[in-house]
DNA sequence: GTAGTATTTCAAAAATATTGAAGGCCAATG
DNA sequence: CATTGGCCTTCAATATTTTTGAAATACTAC
């Protein structure tokens, strides 16, 4: 045969695998499950290979299997996505839009605009996500999501457009029973080296960390969004830089104090960014009111 | 019908669009046009929307059937490399494997590599493509390519695997009959913005072109090879960087010639990257033997 | 061992796709 | 402006593919 592979086999083997057996697979599917014998059979013969161990009752995945069903997902991914799109074209509004904020940003500003688009009731499904540092820019390019909000300006504007919506601003924080709270004067790359710092992780490049020479030797608490940080500071875990809006509460709580460092961090401008694709209607609202919402950073001029 | 589109749609769309009529379409899949009418039929009420304008003879994609067609080959081609991965767990050797080559780098090695896979008669199909600047990482990252040579190093690393195969050194070359061939001394900045430079632009980001602000009241000719580049320079049009092992045969034969410049190019690393994928037994060949080979450029230690 | 669950096999039934003939429509041509 | 030929659709008949349900087989857990 010369197209093995349909994209019904393929959703027929992404339910097996989700629902854990041909029969609840069947059932999900409102059908019997020899039909999905039948189906995988016929991949399997198309493909010219065994996608199920057999050797036992429950049918379990091959290596073929996992890798058919993991570059099979991406496929029905993609096809979703065009019917979508289909449908954009008739309304102007995408029936799905998926947002991303990155987790320096604040929670509130990206609800409050949430909040007033789906008051309006349009046939635009929302779905938010967090991502940490490059995750962000990812996301976008793996078209995992529509929007980014906070993607900072260091990385490929080739294809996506940009709209700048404040400066970051860094402040150096410690628990105020952390003994760098006591020290005199601001902290030295010397003292710093003394003390485990937190940092946000890109989720996505996890693996080979070329930590810069200063900090070679010192101890270093991954954790991946803002929230996370802020509590591991505030238990005085380690010492870090945090964006200055998530500093003020905890600050005045008495849980956090902001130090001079030596060692300062950059500011730096804040992006929402989104495909150069054509945006439905809701995905240019959306930019619109995001740009005009004040987002507790550096004014952007 | 829950779920519109099937790959076979959209073969059949592609077809239509590739030979121009659903006769001709019909002729190439051996079916008969009906067939075609029923398919495309069908796709258009699953989808709800109308793929062709048949107010005229001859039907002609709507702009909705130009949207599905786009988004389909997508599709298509993930559904072909889907295939060709589970080929290629089968026998370690993956069918098809494609190389793009830095148009900076020169083609000569990577043809003696490629003679040499070839040489051994593996089952695997070669495709050879040449690229600029980051065009390599966008066609790795787009899946495009699988390996990449001559990639600069100022990219994302992230998700690739690297390995330096040299340092490219830049000189400043202007034609024998070129203006500036005749100057004493470095070149100066000033001088530089009377004549126009020959820059190889990367073919993916053509729109926004922030020059720098050295070179903002230059003229600008951009050409999408270091071939054109070459023959440009040669032909007195305008002053350029060249990598060195481009220039010398050029400088031998009297159609080039170098000149300091007070503007130095940095040298940069070159790279052969590929994606994380698990490579097949052709592409760890070729990681191999690219690394081993000759690139005539500065040696990396 | 037995009950319960899971998968496959097989033949019959249902659904879907393909075919070829007929018909309409357009555009080029004389 | 009538004719010819190419192109697409419609329709009923036919062929193919998919689904079904019943029976058979096998494994697991009790």
């Amino acid at each position: 045969m010369a197209h093995a592979v349909t994209l019904e086999a393929l959703r027929v083997l992404e339910a097996i695998e989700q629902f854990g057996s041909f029969a609840a697979a069947a059932d999900a599917l409102y059908k019997v499950p020899s039909a999905l014998t039948y189906t995988m059979k016929k991949l399997e013969e198309d493909l010219g290979v065994s996608l199920f161990d057999r050797s036992r009752q429950r049918a379990v995945l091959t290596p073929a299997g996992r890798l058919v069903l993991d570059k099979g997902r991406t496929i029905l991914d993609a096809a979703a996505r065009l019917e979508d799109s289909v449908k954009q074209l008739e309304s102007g509004w995408e029936p799905k839009l998926r947002i991303a904020r990155d987790t320096a940003l604040p929670e509130l500003p990206l609800l409050t605009v949430v909040g007033a688009f789906l008051a309006q009731n349009r046939p635009v499904q929302i779905s938010l996500s967090e991502e940490a540092i490059a995750g962000a820019w990812d996301a976008l390019q793996d078209d995992r999501v529509d929007l980014v909000v906070g993607a900072s300006g260091d990385l490929p504007k080739g294809r996506f457009h940009t709209r700048p919506i404040g400066e970051l601003e860094f402040v150096f924080t410690v628990a105020p029973t952390h003994p760098l709270a006591l020290t005199e004067g601001p902290i030295t790359a010397a003292q710093l080296r003394e003390h485990p710092s937190i940092v946000v992780a890109d989720s996505t490049k996890i693996l080979p960390q070329r930590d810069s020479g200063l900090f070679e030797s010192r101890q270093v608490l991954r954790v991946d969004n803002m929230m996370s940080k802020v509590q591991a500071l505030c238990l005085g875990l380690g010492v870090g830089y945090l964006p200055r809006h998530f500093v003020d509460h905890e600050v005045m709580s008495g849980r956090l104090v902001i130090r001079e460092c030596e060692l300062p961090r950059q500011n730096h401008m804040s992006y929402i960014a989104w495909r150069k694709d054509d945006p439905g209607r809701g995905l240019s609202w959306f930019i619109e009111a995001l740009a005009a919402q004040d987002w507790q950073l550096l004014k952007v001029e």
